[in-house]
DNA sequence: CTGAAAGCGCTTACAG
DNA sequence: CTGAAAGCGCTTACAG
């Protein structure tokens, strides 16, 4: 079944077909009309292995994300997907499972299959893989940001800011003695970018941050929150709230939290970033820093398919930076059900 | 950088390249091993696409998913990629959303892209699109039981037996009338195979089912779970447990029930399918009949791969059914602390 | 507006 | 064990 059946078919030549199914307007109205009904008759489907070995625009995206079993990557890619979908656009979800070399092979376009663009989320990335980095076809960098060149864009939200925001809201609370949970070495990380808010703010604040208070986590996952949460209670630390680095380790910090036996949130307030659906059932539910994932897709989106992004964009010396906009999800988790407060 | 700049910089013909690189046993080691020096040196990935075109195996599958929001699916997928990767396959991850004719397109190998496999989670399938199929491709089904033909496998649970097991566990505690929470009409979808095991189990128990303790759930989600409890409570209906058909509707059912201050478990127990990460969170944390994930995809992969499987399998009249193995994982939300009982 | 030719990178027979 | 040819389905110039 390929396209001289339907040429056969509809009496023209494969050329005309190729015409009709690529939209182009050189194809006389009828002549298209009985093309279709060819196409249809015969459930014909274009082969895209010709278009992509062929050259020129595979209409294909690569969205390469170090795992799904986090919720905020699984959703990232499904709304990716379903976006894409509507944009005529194909998706190829890559998952690199934090392997540098993985992820690197599609920084430099070194995969077996050819697509349009790139967007990737990058885990194990050194700094040097992105110095003088130039892409043939976008690249877009997604969480962390990234000194780039031409071609390359990086959408985000504003981490040092947003971590600001959970700042104030604790303080606001009456907090002064915050653990932030999930701190990462670097400059430019996630975690990095997060913690430098967290520090400038509490600075601000007049908070002096103990060293102790500063806790790595090894994973970002709720396994990971409750044994480093556990550990801090247990040495005996003390603390009236958790800046967690994500929902998930914010989820995992409810648990231990719970099984020590701290109120949450009157003896202790936890906030999040992601602000993923089971962060709503959470108990107490959990507040979050919710970017704007629909700001953030298209984003990407226009990035990958070559759109110069318009709104709230910020255009770099030499890389596109496009921050989305976030807002700070409260719930009960860092406020007590009495208090009327923001 | 094609096959040719390898060649010539290790001085053979292209086709010897090929066949170092496909590792087929014609090339004196020495050749090969200068082959393999030029590919380092180039840094040269085969174009799949070239083979993808000529034919024959593309080392890839498709796994078709009604989304990715639901952990389960996301889970899922990660695994069955990292699983597939180890045997040399790359998988493709295509959202179904539930649209049928996504389904069906992937179901007849209607796409623009060739696989040597398909694996699809049905959703929105009607038993018409599954009458006399017989693929020319594996075509490996989860969840759905159908009456398959040539090349067409199912792998699934046994869903009517764990729905047996939840009912003996709830009874063995005490439970005298339980509420099916994403009951479905039909015969052989999941929901509607969980139902009946749980009518069977209920009836050989001596428990009489009020038809108002069936009840559907448009969306098996959170918030459908949170609202079709809700609704029953606001209802006036009387139950002392949840069977819900899995975990998203359960953790919607517990925030419901803790709404309503209705203690769970010593009012309600609930129970739910999947055994997701967060269900362990979950206050109190929530049993669930957790499916053996590891034996499910590599049953999966095995039929995908056209290798039989052998453990546990049971072929049927024409189909090949394979049953993966389950267990009732208890938790606080269907036993009360103090209580030994398994 | 339509037709005939060339070529994308690879593999599969077929010769040597 | 290695080489030269053909062809997978499509699109891109190039003629008519």
């Amino acid at each position: 079944m390929s396209i001289k059946d339907v040429a056969a078919r509809a009496g023209v030549s494969w050329k005309t077909v190729s015409n009709v199914v690529n939209e182009r307007p050189v194809v006389r109205p009828e002549t298209a009309e009985r093309v279709r009904g060819a196409i249809d008759e015969l459930g014909y489907v274009p082969n895209h292995v010709g278009r992509d070995l062929r050259g020129g625009s595979t209409r294909t995206i690569a969205l390469v994300l170090p795992e799904l079993a986090n919720p905020y990557f699984a959703i990232l890619a499904e709304r990716i997907q379903k976006a894409a979908g509507e944009r005529g656009y194909t998706v190829s979800v890559e998952l690199s499972l934090g392997d540098r070399e993985v992820e690197r092979d599609h920084l430099v376009g070194r995969t077996a299959r050819p697509v349009d663009a790139v967007i990737l989320s990058p885990m194990a990335l050194e700094p040097s893989d992105l110095v003088g980095l130039s892409a043939a076809t976008p690249l877009v960098l997604l969480g962390e940001a990234v000194p780039a060149g031409e071609n390359v864009f990086h959408v985000a939200i504003d981490n040092a800011g947003s971590a600001v925001d959970v700042v104030r809201h604790l303080v606001d609370g009456g907090r002064s003695r915050p653990l932030f949970l999930g701190a990462e070495e670097g400059q430019r990380s996630t975690g990095a970018e997060r913690l430098a808010g967290f520090r400038a703010a509490c600075r601000y604040a007049g908070i002096e941050l103990d060293p102790s208070l500063i806790r790595r986590a090894d994973v970002w996952d709720r396994a990971t929150g409750r044994a480093v949460v556990a550990e801090a209670i247990d040495g005996g630390l003390a603390f009236d709230a958790i800046v967690a680095a994500n929902d998930l380790l914010g989820i995992g910090a409810l648990a231990a939290l719970r099984e020590h036996g701290r109120a949450v949130p009157d003896e202790v307030a936890v906030v999040g970033w992601d602000d993923l659906p089971e962060s709503a059932y959470a108990v107490p539910s959990l507040s979050s820093i919710a970017p704007d994932l629909e700001a953030l897709v298209s984003a990407a989106l226009d990035a990958a398919m070559g759109v110069m992004p318009t709104a709230g964009d910020r255009v770099g010396v030499a890389a596109h930076e496009i921050v989305v906009p976030h807002r700070l999800q409260v719930r009960g988790s860092s406020v007590s059900a009495g208090s009327a407060r923001r």
